[in-house]
DNA sequence: GTCTATAGGTGGATAGAC
DNA sequence: GTCTATCCACCTATAGAC
């Protein structure tokens, strides 16, 4: 716990990109919701762009961990895939926007250094639901066409885009439809748990 | 042609937002690339909001005009899907983002007006892939579960988020293999074109 | 570590001459 | 319609006291 203020600013900071980008919050915000003057933000993270880096480099850490536990406490393909798409759910819940998908639409404005984390985001959570695809089809649970790779990067791109339509539009029903549909996709009998 | 004033206006704000997003343009980078004071654009678009609306306005009609046409010239439903798909990978070859997903980003910053024309976008497209889906599903040509408006939801935010992460990411070439795969998926067999 | 004070720049917008 | 000049609010960032 502890919550020091370095960590009380990422998470203030990353409410406020999430909900409305990295180009439309400023350390005065954050500064009043933290209760700490604006100048005193420099001292944990000296330039915009620091605090940008830390935010993408700790989300890209918190969903490994998520990843990492989907794997080791759920054997069913489907439902794996499931609970990865549940990751999604969970921050449309809160109604926030994916840092990462809200910071693609800020790339052009970006540093290098986080328009490349960003990058590092969307490769990583592809390389998962990849190998958890191609796992998924050897062990006859899964079925699709086309490389496990093709499939992981549509999975992640068509949950990006069911957040984006819901955050934009404010109809948040409409990504569970979708989240469903890409699950019927790739496990076309089997195992859908929530409706149950 | 004639592209008076406040056209040119329009076409450098929309390439700019498509870019960079509504919140990291100005009306200084406007007047620098349409050789015009900045004062002298809000004789044409008052404020930024009015050109906002302006520049949603105007997308959604042609758009809109797009779709007329795909309707009129073509009657195969799988090529007219096809067609869709491509309207958005026209988009994207020049380097772009939806005006309309990079929006929605960008949509807890926005003026009411703004945020209401962004979620029409998007509902009007969802309704003409209905009707288009279900149309192809009545002449056997398209096949899925579900409804037709679901399954244009689908279509609408897969597509969006295939544009989102290959612009954010810088992979262009993912979102042609996530729009053949969205293809596939309600039509299993028949009529791809591109590819032959 | 946090504060006050301030620098230097850019944002959208207006007034009034031409 | 376009210009110059200007306003004021806000931005990121720094200096230096406590």
């Amino acid at each position: 716990m502890a919550a020091g203020t370095a960590e009380k600013i990422l998470n203030v900071a990353e409410r406020l990109v999430q909900l409305r980008g990295f180009n439309a919050f400023s350390y005065q915000d954050v500064s009043k919701a933290v209760g700490i003057r604006k100048a005193s933000l420099h001292y944990h993270f000296a330039t915009k762009a620091d605090l940008g880096v830390a935010l993408i480099g700790r989300y890209r850490g918190n969903f490994l961990d998520a990843l990492k536990e989907i794997e080791e406490r759920t054997a069913d393909p489907a439902v794996r895939l499931e609970r990865y798409a549940n990751l999604y759910g969970a921050v449309l819940r809160k109604k926030r926007m994916c840092m990462c998908g809200m910071l693609a639409t800020d790339a052009a404005t970006l540093p290098k250094a986080m328009r490349d984390s960003v990058a590092g985001f969307f490769t990583e959570n592809a390389a998962w639901l990849s190998r958890i695809l191609e796992d998924g089809r050897k062990r006859k649970a899964l079925a699709f066409d086309g490389t496990s790779a093709a499939m992981a990067s549509f999975f992640v791109s068509s949950l990006e885009g069911a957040m984006l339509v819901a955050h934009g539009s404010g109809r948040y029903g409409a990504f569970d439809d979708a989240a469903d549909r890409l699950l019927a996709t790739v496990a076309p009998r089997p195992g859908r748990v929530t409706r149950s």
